[in-house]
DNA sequence: ACCAAATGGAACATTGATGTTCCATTAATG
DNA sequence: CATTAATGGAACATCAATGTTCCATTTGGT
């Protein structure tokens, strides 16, 4: 719910839950606590799902292809932290840096260590391309012509070929 | 200054523009109109930016090219209008469907058919990718390390090829 | 210098979201 | 069934953003 609107009522957010407004106060003390919460939540949730993944082992390419599908899977939840920057705004300084940067960063650099990823580009272009990538494709699924299946595949496709015709050495299953 | 919150205070907006509160309310009835305004502006310059690429003449990958360049020079307008999903929405069946989609989308078809683009995923998906790339490297240019110039060349680089270390066949200048 | 227009500040009413309190109703547990 | 906890609705105070009015000041043109 706050992942569609960030400034979402909470009496919207309440009617959503199927709660009255004075259920919601009793449970978050304010909106704050509330985003705290569903930052925390989701934090977990994709630190869980990326996890699964384990990037750090297997080629570059299908870590890539894991951690897109991760990524994908908890697409609301990505779409909550990062859709609006000022969710995240009040935490960059304190503790963690991102939920998912450091592995990702370092999945990104070691492909283009194995000569896999473009190497002319940094790793942080490549981390927000497929960060971009990924919420493009939850986020206009529907809008595209697209399955809720046919995300990740299309995704890959794109982030790997760009939009040029592939040609056979670069051609995926 | 939309563009960055689209939440922003009037105080906030007139400080920014450097008057006064009530000077602002004086050229703009209410918030609607001054939205409405900067809804009309930005898409003028939207479209008289890319009007200027003449998409629809040359090589498709050319002309894809010279869009890029024409979107990232309206970055700040494509972010304010695009960015939050609720800017253009009271406008969806009123009148312009888009102010850049029909031709956009008409020279993804023109490059698919010559064999440029990738034939196996829909026009509008190629449409959404050009478009996150493109705000992915307005927006977080300098956390990409990228410096201004260096937006356009990113973006068309990884538009064309994705993050695979580019073919010979493929290479661009 | 003078006049007209525009500006910016202050004060005020209004509106919507928020947080709180109270109470009736419902659900859960013994 | 009786007791207890949880829920949802209503009412209220608060606060921030908004829109308005009034007035002193500044700006620009003559």
């Amino acid at each position: 719910m706050l992942g569609r609107d960030y400034h979402a009522t909470l009496a919207d957010i309440a009617d959503a839950a199927g709660v009255g407004r004075t259920t919601l106060h009793r449970y978050f003390s304010d909106r704050t606590g509330l985003i705290s919460a569903a930052i925390e939540d989701s934090i977990a949730a994709i630190d869980e799902s990326v996890a699964g993944a384990a990037i750090d082992q297997g080629s570059p390419i299908e870590a890539m292809r894991r951690l897109v599908t991760a990524m994908v899977a908890v697409g609301d939840r990505l779409v909550f932290l990062f859709g609006d920057p000022r969710v995240l705004e009040g935490r960059g300084a304190a503790g963690t840096p991102a939920p998912l940067d450091d592995p990702v960063i370092a999945l990104i650099k070691r492909g283009q260590a194995e000569g896999a990823f473009d190497p002319d580009v940094t790793p942080a272009w490549i981390q927000r391309v497929l960060w971009s990538l990924v919420y493009t494709g939850y986020q206009d699924a529907d809008a595209c012509g697209l399955a809720r299946h046919g995300i990740v595949s299309a995704v890959i496709r794109t982030l790997e070929n760009g939009i040029h015709t592939p040609t056979p050495e670069h051609r995926q299953v």
